[in-house]
DNA sequence: CGCCCCAGTTGATACAGATCAGTGCATGGG
DNA sequence: CCCATGCACTGATCTGTATCAACTGGGGCG
């Protein structure tokens, strides 16, 4: 419990990233679950902490790293939210993904040896850089390391392919809301309740949307009661009824 | 050149594939590239070699995996095409992706322990089968074939990722068209001269379009002189034009 | 303090593409 | 041989959401 789960979107500049714990390393982190739940050896444990550097804080709008930098490392993010994007030749911004603390980011540069999109602070964002050279080192000598990463990637791969659907602007925002609440659930913090770190341009973009129609359905979705909206704070008022919206869009 | 190329689509179900060449091993196959192009020694090709089970074939509609199937192994395409696609409790159709010959399929199944969709033969299908197990062991050993795994997990992240796009039917179309002439051109056949192993609905869904659409889209793209459509014969005539339609969804 | 600027919201209109409906054309089985 | 079946295509309508436009409120800064 050396960490304060809560206050983590808190962090302000002034918070220096403290190293973690020996035992938990931090608990938040990407690779946590490597450390805590799979079987990796007080040694193993120790080599990975020691490629571990913490870079940070990034102020809202700066970027960890931009389209065509060279691939050197991936990242964790510690705290704050991150979101992916492309930039197109016109400058139109193709919003890729959105990134909470504990997940991964940078797996799609491995491929091309470059990062393929900008990846932006969507608040003050502290990461985990893990040098991709000696990570993948370790993992020859560490198979748990190995599979982690396998798995990691292969989760991307999922996440990334069930987005891709034809559906309708209620579904997506239901599906968004609630995979949102699953994934900061699934880090500790609070179930039906969420701060929302992106811009409703943001999720538009990112959803394929108008942002007036992101608005709209906000708007009804409260208006049905499924939904307390106040600025970016959201709550969750009927999962059921927001389950059953998004239905087809949350993998049979 | 122990393999006919051109032959390959043709294949019957009486061929039986054979175990291709030391020196190649394989050169339609995924693993092409580790072997030929970069460092990896002849033992390790050896031992890649004895992991690789020959399977098939499939007849059009056949099931390479289905959704839930415990995850054993990731399968390389020797011939034909597949279409992956997850059913939905309605019973509806998504598809999520074509594969053709030297295309790896089963990739994002690693992180749930299961396949996450069906793997569906568009035409008669031969594949390779790789148990991930033993791939992975070997992986530790060959750090060549580590990084090869890595590079095709993020490759695949990436590719998903691209995707999600929002866009106009006859960018998606062109776009599509262009994808799939480059990753034919990629493994040796003809580039602008394609034959859709899929139906106009598979398209239609995978690209979030109707079927309808999809016959008028390229309708109007015959009349424009940019193909030469004939069933699910393609000839592409005008490139250029098409690269221009499609030019927001082919990446910055 | 007051101004500006931007994110967010709401309303009116237009259009791309879905949907519905029907035709043509192969293929295969009885 | 004929009919059933499934895929592809085309035309006519309908609708969800983009787009355009106008308004609101709050936060930062001169």
């Amino acid at each position: 419990m050396g960490h304060d789960e809560t206050a983590i979107g808190r962090m302000q500049a002034n918070t220096i990233a403290d190293d973690g714990d020996e035992q938990k390393f931090c608990s938040t982190c990407a690779f946590g679950a490597v450390c805590v739940g799979r079987g990796v050896d007080k040694l193993g444990l120790a080599e990975l902490h020691c490629l571990v550097e913490h870079v940070g804080p990034y102020r809202a709008g700066e970027s960890i790293f931009r389209t065509g930098d060279r691939f050197g490392a991936i990242f964790a993010v510690r705290s704050g939210a991150v979101k992916t994007r492309l930039v197109d030749l016109e400058g139109r911004e193709q919003v890729l993904d959105f990134h909470l603390p504990g997940e991964l980011i940078g797996l799609n540069a491995i491929h091309p040896e470059m990062y393929p999109c900008d990846a932006i602070a969507l608040d003050t964002v502290e990461v985990c850089r893990f040098s991709f050279p000696a990570l993948a080192t370790l993992a020859t000598r560490i198979p748990q390391i190995q599979q982690e990463l396998f798995r990691r990637l292969s989760k991307g791969i999922g996440d990334a392919s069930v987005r891709n659907q034809e559906s309708s602007a209620d579904e997506r925002l239901a599906a968004f809301l609630l995979e949102l609440s699953a994934r900061y659930a699934a880090r500790g913090f609070a179930t039906h309740s969420l701060r929302l770190s992106m811009s409703r341009s943001d999720i538009a973009n990112y959803l394929g949307l108008a942002a007036e129609t992101v608005s709209r359905v906000l708007r009804r979705f409260q208006d049905q009661g499924l939904l307390d909206v106040d600025g970016r704070e959201v709550a969750i008022g009927n999962v059921t009824a927001l389950r059953d919206i998004a239905r087809n869009l949350l993998r049979a």
